[in-house]
DNA sequence: TAGTGGTCTAGACCACGTG
DNA sequence: ACGTGGTCTAGACCACTAG
């Protein structure tokens, strides 16, 4: 019965019969499992068993238990997040668009919670900034939520010495963009290079978003730099998996491939 | 003694105590955990609960199980991927550097495997390339290994009526690089859009690509267009999260924000 | 208050690679 | 051959929240 070469434990085999009801979408997206109870006795196992299976699904981020009404199929839906949105104002392809469409069709209400500090920079952060020893950073904490739930989470670090006498200091939103109050420093950003790393949440980031089991998150480490090639900002953006979709555009400028 | 308000699960307080000794360094990554049964015997509890604080760990990406050796903190160690490698031959960014060094200094030995076919393309890619139904597209599938361990995937996609008599059908490698066949039939690309999705992988991409428990992927789908906007490429990527850094830089060129 | 998943125990046997 | 983790059982009690 096994598959040749492939002895499989029944956990595993009852993980497969479940997620292939979930792709096949016979068990749809927001739809209740069984309980476990009941998987025990479909498949004439001990709970336990089945809680191993359950277990792999929810670590592939397939479903999501709700205590104590049941798991359910986990929902996912993600919005395009474009970190070049502040130097190229519009995209344009055409896949593209229904998407962006999608994304405005329901009015969904964002807010987000802003906090400064003056803080010693971690090492990554003041590698990036080019800072000496003990030289001291702005830290804006940005939580975005959408509908009341977190959507992701930005720290944007600048050099103390450049901006502690600006509006950068001040715990709100800045709305003409940080990018203009550094100008007026002084210091425009006209260019950054972004590092996306893909990982598992620690414990600290998974509360904070409040991200399930086997949610993934994608963080970017953003280094802004001047015209002159000084460092001047550096963001770090943590942005569930489930949540978004980066996108970038490209446009060869040297035609010499 | 447990924290107010968070009355914590034994399994989460063992997990928490051999985390903090990972992070703090006194277990060092490749250096092997005590046994389920000397940590059972440590905390006085059952097996089982041991293997469910192992098992959070392990789902974290923190450790990796090395039958019958024991467990093991995982070392990680990622390079650098650069999506806009084929339109912009030299970065420059002061704190790379290093980096690119790094990347080079050991003699890793690469390798790839190859396969051409014709198939009818999935939805998504059909939809990237314009297609109507049922137009053909050719795939090359490329696994890239690094000292013989799985490195990455990419799956390449072009209409198959654009490229039917080309190189492209050739399950070899292109020296000059596939862009350049394609500007030889007269579809240069010279621009292309890449939209980065993170996830857990599915089984077949865990098998595929060789990834333990708690290994996220970063699916990359790009798309070329020609100067007149054509699609004529469409490629998936599949990083291991644990492998890879992705990297983009960013050049502002309207001076409008 | 009923029923769910969450946690934990105390055992058992197995598969597998290292020595 | 040994010891590791992998799998599985058959129970038990608890915490939470929908009804």
């Amino acid at each position: 019965m096994a598959a040749r070469g492939a002895p499989q434990a029944v956990y595993v085999r009852i993980a497969n019969a479940l997620r292939g009801q979930i792709e096949s979408g016979q068990l749809e997206p927001g739809q209740q499992l069984p309980t476990e109870h009941a998987l025990g006795a479909e498949y004439e196992v001990a709970r336990a068993t089945v809680r191993q299976a359950l277990t792999l699904l929810k670590n592939e981020g397939l479903i999501i238990p709700a205590r104590p009404r049941g798991y359910f199929v986990r929902k996912i839906r993600r919005s395009i997040y474009r970190p070049q949105a502040e130097f190229r104002p519009r995209p344009h392809f055409a896949e593209m668009d229904q998407w962006m469409e999608e994304q405005a069709e329901d009015g969904r209400e964002p807010s987000q919670t802003i906090n400064v500090e003056i803080v010693n920079p971690p090492h990554e952060i003041a590698n990036r900034l080019g800072l000496k020893p003990d030289e001291m950073t702005v830290v804006r904490r940005r939580i975005r939520y959408l509908d009341g739930e977190p959507f992701n989470a930005n720290d944007s670090y600048f050099p103390l010495s450049l901006v502690s006498t600006s509006e950068i200091m001040v715990p709100h939103d800045i709305q003409r963009g940080a990018n203009e109050v550094l100008a007026e420093l002084g210091a425009r950003q006209v260019r950054a290079i972004d590092e996306i790393e893909v990982r598992m949440p620690t414990p600290t980031e998974a509360t904070q978003l409040d991200l399930g089991p086997g949610t993934p998150v994608a963080v970017i480490r953003s280094t802004g730099y001047t015209a002159d090639d000084r460092p001047v900002r550096a963001v770090v953006t943590v942005l569930p998996g489930t949540k978004h979709v980066i996108v970038f555009e490209r446009d060869r400028l040297d035609p010499d491939d």
